[in-house]
DNA sequence: ATAGCGATGTTCT
DNA sequence: GAACATCGCTATA
């Protein structure tokens, strides 16, 4: 169940979230992808994580529990949105950074504005699907952004995550391959 | 094909 | 004042 997937460790809820349904219900409108590219976030542990100096106004949700979502701006443009994991209160998370496009391609061109790369990249799948700080709080179990179903199978391959500078050598970039 | 750069909210020094 | 879990445009090859 993908319940107490999230409520476990967040390696393994980073791995178990790779290949599943990311769906979106946002103005009407469905849109979904199936998850391709994920980061794992340790909270306290994690010198990289938004979670590691403690609780701030931005990061407040990455210490509720399992499932909610964590959506906050990057270098003050882009939405990114996080999957917390583990108990409430651990602050870890997964950062969904791709997906393949699903259901509603013609909505998400219209938001994305383009054909190619619908949903590659965090800034570029939040846009796709709609997701913005109102969502921020929410639970993925049952609010307008959900995960569902099982994964569809395929082989993960682990490598270092992106954009970061601290703690860039633990490989905990989850990508899957076909 | 690859490199450089601007946009800009939140957090930290 | 600077860094940052980014992206797409522009220039140069």
């Amino acid at each position: 169940m993908i319940e107490a997937l999230l409520a476990g460790p967040v390696i393994p809820a980073a791995r178990g979230l790779l290949g599943r349904c990311l769906v979106s219900d946002i103005g009407g409108t469905r849109t979904a992808v199936v998850l391709t590219e994920v980061e794992a976030y340790d909270g306290a542990d994690d010198p990289a994580s938004h979670a590691y100096r403690g609780p701030t106004r931005r990061n407040t949700s990455m210490f509720k529990g399992p499932g909610t979502l964590y959506v906050y701006r990057s270098y003050g443009i882009h939405w990114c949105m996080n999957v917390v994991c583990g108990p409430a209160g651990t602050a870890s998370a997964v950062l969904l950074r791709g997906g393949a496009p699903l259901d509603g391609v013609e909505v998400m061109t219209h938001r994305r504005g383009r054909t190619a790369r619908l949903a590659e990249g965090p800034g570029n799948l939040t846009q796709a699907l709609g997701v913005t700080g109102e969502h921020d709080g929410m639970s993925v179990l049952d609010g307008p952004i959900r995960i569902e179903g099982a994964p569809v199978p395929g082989e993960i391959v682990a490598s270092p995550r992106v954009g970061i500078t601290l703690a860039f050598d633990r490989p905990w970039r989850f990508v899957l391959v076909r």
